[in-house]
DNA sequence: GATGAATGAGAGTTCATTCAT
DNA sequence: CATGAATGAACTCTCATTCAT
C-alpha cells in the first residue's frame, strides 16, 4: 500500500520503519545467498521469520521492496564516502579519498553490496529494460567527474578525458565490489592501495 | 540426451551443429534484449521460430544451453586474442594488445557479450552456487598475469603486484563489456586508447 | 510447505486439515477412475473444483499427495480391524476375525482401496524403486504371523510355516481387493465366507 | 504400421518377428526395472539399442507394443501350462499341476512376470478403462473352474463354489508373482508345497 | 527398413499477487 | 497490522508420435 515517496505526505510510523528495515534485511541475506532470480518473497519471508503477505502490506510489490533496497545502501554509502570526499584538500586528495572510502564501505558491507550488484543487474521494468539503467550511473558519475575536471583546471591533474577517467573509478571500484563477493579471500586492503596509486599515476601532468 | 564433448566419441552431424548454433545465436538475442532471468526456453524457442520442445532435445537442458553459450564465446574470444598477443614484440606491446584486442571483440560482439555476461553472472548449480565462479577466472587472469610478471623480469615494467594489476585490466575490461550493453552510445574505440594509456602509465617504471 | 508430521510441532488448522481431506478425497476418486498413470495433479485438482496451486500449497508435492493418501487408509484400516481382532476369544477365532473385518472394510472403502492399491503398486522414489517395497508389508504381515504363531503354540492350530500362511492370508485378502474394483458384480460376502472357510480347514491340526 | 492380426494375410518375415522379439524383450527389462510408468519408448529404444522409430515401425503405438508383450507371455505360460495339466491323472492331479506349473513358470520368468503384472494392471483405453479387464481373466478362469467342477462331479472333491475357489487359486499364483518381484529372497518353491497343501485341503471332502 | 529431427501436448512445480479474516 | 489461503500464469522438462530422408 505504501510507497516511497508517501504521497499523502505522512510519515512512516516508527515500528513501520523497522519492519521494512527488516524485510530489507532479509532480503539482503537472502539474495547474497542464493542470487536474485532465487529470491523469492516467500524465501525472504521466512528467513525473516514472517508471512508473505506483511512484504505485500509494507512494499507494493517485489520490484518496489528491490527498488527501495537499492536506495537504501546508494544513500548509505553516499553518506559514508561524502563527508571524506569533503575533508579532503586538493582534487588529487579529494579523488584519493573518493577512491578509498568506497572501497572502505565495500569492505564493511560486503553482503549488502553483493545484493545491491544483483538487484542492480537484474531488476527490470515490466517492458524488459533494466530498472537501474545507465541514466542512473550519471548521478554517481557526475560528481566524480566534476571532480576531475576541477583537478585539470586547477592545474593538479593532467590531460585526459574526465568522462573515461570516471568511469575507469568507477569501474575499478564496481569491479572489486564483485570481486569481494566472489573471492572470499580478496584482499581489499591490498587491492585499495593499488588502485590508488593506479590513478595517482594517471592523473599527473605528462612530464616534471 | 546430447551434451558438450559428445562423450561417446561420436561426432555431430552437421546439421545438429547448425541447430544447435542456431539455437544458441537466438538465446543470445533473448537474454540481451529481456535478462536472463526473463530468458525463458518459450521465448528461445519462439525467436527461433522452432518449438520448445527442439531446445530440449539438442541440449540436455537449459542450463546446458546456457554453458555451451558461454564455451562458445570464450573460445571465439580466444581466437581473436591471442594470435594478437602473440603477434606483438615486447611485454608493453603484448599487454597492449591483450587490452586493445579484447575491447575490439567486445565492439565487433556486442550482444554475445552482454548475453555473456548475464549468463556468467546469474547461472547456478543446484546448490545455489554460481556455476562460473572465480576458479574459472584463475583460467583467464593467469596468462595476464604471466605477461605481467614476464615484462617485470625483463625489466620493461616497473614494480607492482602483477596480480592486482591483472584484476584491474580485466575489470576495465569487463565493465567495459558491461557499458556496451548499458549505454549505446559508449565510444569504446576512445575509451580503448584511454585504458591502453591508464595502464601504460600504471606499468612503467618509477624515475627516469 | 507442509508435510506428514508437521515437525515444528505446530498443529495443523482445522480448515487446512479439512482441506488435505477434500484433496485426498478426490484424489482417491480420480486414481480409482482413471488410474494412477493418468492422475495428474490438474485432474485432481479440476476434480475437487480448485486451482492447481492448492495442492502444491497443502502438500510438498504429489508423491507427498500419495503417500498421505496410502498412511491415511492404512491408518483408518487398522482402527477398523485392530478392534476385531482383540475383541475374538482364542486364535482361530482372531485369525478368522482378522480376516472377515478385513474383507469388510474393503466392502465398505472399495473405492479407497482401489486408488490405495493403485498408489501402492506405482508410487516410486527417485531412484526408480518403488516407495512401498516389501519391507512396508512386514509391518502390516508381523501381527498376523504373530497370531498364527501364538494359535500353533497355545495347539490350536496344526503344522504349517506360519509365515507362508500369513503371506497366503494377505494375498487372499488384497486380491479380493483387487476384484472388488475389476468385477463390479463381485459378491464379496460370499467370498468372505469362503476365505474364511479356506483358512479355517488350512490351519486345523492333521488328525482329529 | 503392422499390427498383431496382420490383416492382409501376410505372414511376418523372420527378420521382422525377430525385432518384434527384441523390442519386446527389450521392453520386459525396462518395465522390470522402472516400472510401467517410466518405461518411456526412447528408454526402450535405448536398452535396444536401437532408434525410437524402429518400435514405431515394428508396432502400431506404445499400448500395441504393451498388448503384444502380455499376449506373448500369456501364449508362453500356456505352453507350459496346458501339458501338464493335461499329463495328470485325476482332477486333484490336475489342480495342483495347474498351481505347480504355474508357479513354476513364473520361477523362471521373474522378469516377464513382473513386466507383464505391471502392464496388465496399467494399461488403459483411451477411454481410461483398463485395457486388460475382468472379462480378460474369464478366459484364464474358466478352464481352472471347469477342472474344479469336474471334480466335483467325479466326487474326488467336496462341496466349495467352484468359482471362489477358482478366484482363491488365480489369486494365490497372482500374488506369488507379485511376491517373487517384491521379495528378493522369496522362497517360491517352499511356497508352492504350502499352497498345493492348502488347495488340497480345501477341496477335500468333508468327513471320512 | 531404419534414423534423426521435430512437434505439441501435458506433466509437476514455483511464484508474485490478491483477499477474507 | 498480520496471516494463511488461494489463484493463475509461467516455468522446465518429458513424452508418444510423425515425417523426410
Amino acid at each position: 500500500m505504501r510507497s516511497e515517496s508517501e504521497p499523502g505526505g505522512q510519515q512512516r510510523s516508527f515500528i513501520e520503519e523497522a519492519r521494512r528495515r527488516q524485510i530489507i534485511a532479509s532480503a539482503v541475506e537472502v539474495i547474497s545467498e542464493v542470487g536474485y532470480a532465487n529470491a523469492s518473497l516467500a524465501r525472504i519471508a521466512e528467513h525473516a521469520g514472517i508471512s508473505k503477505g506483511v512484504i505485500s502490506y509494507h512494499f507494493q510489490g517485489k520490484d518496489d521492496l528491490m527498488t527501495q533496497l537499492v536506495i537504501q545502501l546508494y544513500v548509505s554509502a553516499a553518506e559514508v564516502v561524502a563527508p571524506e570526499v569533503i575533508a579532503a584538500v586538493g582534487a588529487r586528495n579529494r579523488v584519493l579519498a573518493y577512491i578509498e572510502s568506497n572501497l572502505a564501505f565495500i569492505d564493511a558491507n560486503r553482503r549488502y553490496v553483493a545484493a545491491l550488484t544483483e538487484v542492480v543487474r537484474n531488476l527490470r521494468d515490466a517492458d524488459g529494460q533494466l530498472h537501474f539503467a545507465s541514466s542512473d550511473e550519471s548521478e554517481i558519475l557526475e560528481p566524480l567527474v566534476a571532480l576531475l575536471r576541477e583537478g585539470q583546471l586547477e592545474g593538479e591533474f593532467g590531460e585526459f578525458d574526465p568522462v573515461f577517467m570516471g568511469k575507469s573509478i568507477r569501474d575499478a571500484i564496481d569491479g572489486a565490489g564483485a570481486r569481494v563477493v566472489r573471492e572470499t579471500d580478496f584482499d581489499l586492503r591490498g587491492y585499495t592501495a593499488h588502485t590508488a596509486r593506479l590513478f595517482d599515476l594517471a592523473t599527473r601532468k605528462a612530464e616534471e
